[in-house]
DNA sequence: TTGTATGCGTTATCAG
DNA sequence: CTGATAACGCATACAA
């Protein structure tokens, strides 16, 4: 009994040929000996090699996986749903960052495209400066699949969230506390996350009868900390009517937020706030973020699904929609009584030291 | 021209054996045609493929790497430093949480060392749970790096930071903003980052004469928010002399930090925090958070080459020690005259809602 | 130093 | 339905 028992082993244990335990380990029938042959392989706790077997079939038994940064809290999110189901199957990760030197490089992601070091590709959140590194995937038939992309793009699969009918529910759950005018804070003037869930806050905001001015409509630039921030900075210094400002993102919200503690503006007293994507990190801010959660979890799964069903068998481009969840904590609040927002009640204004 | 070139074809075009090519590829001397071959190389380009590789050589060129959980944002920024090491080696990675589930599993990890389905294992934080699945490595001669354990374990890479100095350098930077008295709440009671920590900063205090009071040493039983928060519940419900508290982690100073708000205790005005660990969250907290980080791509760097080359070449197990740096943020301030620590400032007490 | 031949563990092809 | 055998692409013991 010496080193693992191989297909060869089995054969002869069980007296047919490699061939027909290779067709039994891929579920092709055998009528004969299967009874025979389960019992060999449990006998000798016979264990397939994938990485033979992956030579044999021209395969890595690995996918890549693209995001802008690993460090992004997001993308931790979504990892949970990749690392069960990639696990179950025997298949490994390759992480690529395209931010990772500070500047965007997606060169290390064309070299495996190329070379072909990946058998299929999960792109979290593509944006626009991901298109060339797409189009080399599709041209190269290298199936990917797209995690909530910011933008449009053909012939790719996609899963993303319902970004529509969690602006509604956003919206929904401001109505019912009293709010009338609110304001949306977007990310990228160009991101699709952020121009859905503004359509569906305003779409739900009609349906009670109000109207999402316009002019209560900003766009951050991106969807960092520092936006947040910087928005908020501006916002404060006009006068407006909203009592509630929604922001395309958590990140943002928690930026804008730092800038309102600063000032001594009460969260939600003075102004209720909502982010989008359900972070943990929300939860523990010093007033929690009342966020909509997207199922990270099982997009992971779901883009891992897909993207193994594609390797197996190309079939057609396909786009898988999750629901989101709204999760009410601490930063929205009944809407204060119009035009007496306080800036006093706090205002220590600590200032940022460094 | 059809397909990748393999080494067969180098080695034809070159006018040499496969075996040359092979020896040329793994650094080996090769006299004669060294630049022809150099040179057919690149005009094929030509790419050596790591999956026969790896079958010749009886390897899975790809390493598992073990964690509480994927969400733990200190193993996000671990990440970083893998990513870019195992990329760079063609080596792909296996990603375990043993709390996926909610409770402790390690099942999934024991399954890759019988069945060896990783080449290698970095364990990040080990604690005395993970004692057996470290012993099953060992015993199956899995090569194995730890990076931050929590407990000492014999025969086994390590990974580290050097917390001891860490800690006397919060002392010094506490003590030079005046504080006398210091608390110290540290983690699971058994952990060695939180001893490690708590001993350098009794250090760095008596080098300034002062004494860190063993009543003013705490521990929170874990390094997660809530038990910060508990932990605050009780530490305000008491008097103390304490005019600065210093958390094992950045959690729970944070969790800490929220009750404090709650509270209405200004940080730093009234109370200094410090944290450890670096985490990104701790900036962008309402009142930033002053914190010692980790060097963590570094040690993420410094663990994968460690385990590369113990699969090479198994050597003497060794432990690597990574300095930590301060970040002074905005929860340190001057001392408060002692006694005279103000509960109502802002005391409105929003309380969970949900 | 270099070449030859064999092994690594599967899958696919093509007869039977 | 099944069995023999050639790929898959590389590394290495052995012989030259």
């Amino acid at each position: 009994m010496k080193g693992r028992p191989n297909i060869r082993t089995v054969a002869k244990e069980a007296g047919v040929s490699v061939a027909t335990i290779s067709r039994y380990l891929n579920g092709r029938f055998v009528s004969a000996a299967r009874g025979r042959i389960a019992e060999v392989i449990a006998e000798l706790d016979y264990k397939p090699s994938t990485i033979a077997r992956n030579l044999s079939l021209g395969r890595r038994g690995c996918i890549g996986v693209v995001v802008d940064s690993v460090q992004d809290p997001w993308f931790t999110q979504l990892l949970v749903g990749l690392e069960e189901e990639v696990s179950a199957r025997d298949v490994s990760l390759m992480l690529a960052s395209t931010e990772l030197t500070g500047k965007y490089d997606s060169n290390i992601v064309v070299d495996w495209i190329r070379d072909r070091r990946v058998d299929g590709l999960i792109i979290a959140k593509a944006q626009h400066r991901d298109r060339s590194l797409i189009r080399e995937a599709v041209e190269a038939k290298l199936p990917a699949v797209l995690v909530a992309p910011n933008q449009e793009f053909q012939q790719v699969q996609v899963v993303r969230c319902d970004n529509r009918s969690a602006g509604k529910d956003v919206a929904r759950h401001l109505c019912d506390l009293g709010h009338k005018h609110v304001a949306f804070a977007g990310g990228p003037s160009n991101s699709i996350d952020s121009k859905q869930r503004l359509s569906g806050l305003r779409e739900g905001m009609n349906d009670r009868g109000l109207l999402l001015n316009s002019s209560n409509v900003f766009n951050c630039g991106d969807f960092e900390v520092d936006a947040g921030a910087k928005f908020g900075r501006q916002f404060f210094d006009k006068s407006t009517n909203a009592t509630a400002v929604v922001f395309a993102n958590d990140l943002l919200a928690i930026g804008f937020m730092r800038v309102a503690h600063k000032l001594g503006v009460r969260i939600p007293e003075d102004l209720s706030v909502v982010g989008f994507n359900g972070l943990p990190e929300g939860e523990r801010l010093w007033v929690s973020l009342t966020t909509v959660a997207q199922a990270f979890q099982q997009m992971g799964t779901a883009a891992c699904r897909r993207l193994f069903e594609s390797i197996d068998s190309p079939g057609p481009v396909q786009t898988i929609e999750f629901p989101m969840t709204l999760i009410v904590r601490e930063s929205t609040g009944p809407a204060r009584r119009s035009g007496s927002r306080s800036r006093t009640a706090n205002g220590r204004g600590a200032g940022a030291r460094r």
